[in-house]
DNA sequence: GTCTATATCCCGATAGAC
DNA sequence: GTCTATCGGGATATAGAC
């Protein structure tokens, strides 16, 4: 990562994983660069002097946060099974349901949304990982294990939405149960027929 | 409503509005009394007068977008049509979709989960709407129009959950299309099966 | 009931000492 | 690089006039 062997200073790396703790906590609105720095502890000018200001801050934790997601859900996806099982890792995969999804829930943030810069990551993971999916549908489809009238980006669009509106039901309800049910209705839907022709893995 | 035959202030009534329609566009972390006041055009006094401070009048604004969405779910969801016809209604009515769902937004907002009393009206809504749609699957079962196997909770969860989290795909990429895929993902799941026997409407 | 004035604290940012 | 001091403005609420 840094190329002549560097390493960012502890300073810069504290207000970036205290900044992305508070906005998965409490959002870009609700996080102020005063509990970055208690969280952090650093002082006003440690902060404005790595980041210019809070946006900038904000836009680090968020890519950061962002590529994490990423290279879990790839560790899941591109792990061994067939696309049915690869799709059902990923939506049993553990998880802090009841924290929220930490790259969703900036959607719901006004001032995330009013900048593009900040938005893009949001969008470029879920996209990255809707492809990811439809990828992997259709291999499903190839295989014989889903139905060959099944659209892969449409399916794909479906379980990232199960999973991104199952953090709303658990949140809503304060238990991680209807996420749980929300991903057993998916996956009741997507069982390959016992008696259709399958490749073997 | 008002059983003696009066009628709220019009100035009660105006705050309620603006802080549905704030809550709507900014959440309650992001919406404050000031913003409030000017979109109300009242002053400080009225709003401490009427209500007990911002909580209690989010609180009411909470209640009655709740309850608006009931209505507007149970007037689709009650209507013509087979099981299958009336979730595709529901799935397929038209939404200001860029702008969020007003109930399950309010699930990012960590002064509302942690308020037992403003996640109530949230959670209420949301289960009913589960609740509603699991006895629709349960019906369409029993006419044999979805496989006996799928189980009536789990296919609302899901149903519920796609239509929360299109909500956020869209508004992560900054367009409705997101959503109206995931919806057709899921229809195409829940799709009645052309040679199944179904009873007629 | 509604207004303005005031209070206290927090927000996001800047200045400048060390 | 990091600190403290300070700024102008906003958040939330109270006081008290009308």
């Amino acid at each position: 990562m840094y190329s002549e062997g560097m390493s960012a200073s502890d300073t810069s790396e504290r207000l970036i994983e205290s900044t992305r703790e508070l906005l998965w906590e409490r959002g870009y609105v609700g996080t102020s660069p005063k509990a970055i720095l208690e969280r952090a502890g650093a002082g006003q000018g440690s902060m404005y002097h790595h980041f210019k200001g809070k946006p900038d801050l904000a836009l680090a934790a968020i890519r950061r946060t962002a590529e994490e997601m990423r290279a879990t859900a790839a560790g899941v996806l591109d792990g061994p099974g067939t696309p049915y099982e690869r799709i059902e890792a990923y939506l049993r995969r553990e998880r802090d349901v009841l924290r929220g999804c930490p790259v969703g829930r900036l959607t719901m943030d006004p001032d995330v949304i009013a900048s593009d810069e900040l938005r893009a990551p949001v969008d470029e993971t879920l996209d990255w990982l809707r492809e990811r999916l439809a990828g992997i549908v259709e291999e499903g489809k190839e295989r014989g294990q889903f139905a060959s009238g099944l659209d892969g980006e449409s399916i794909a669009a479906t379980i990232v939405a199960t999973v991104q509106g199952g953090y709303v039901l658990a949140r809503a309800s304060g238990s991680p149960t209807a996420f749980d049910v929300g991903v057993r209705g998916l996956l009741s839907l997507l069982a390959p027929r016992q008696d259709q022709d399958q490749d073997q893995d």
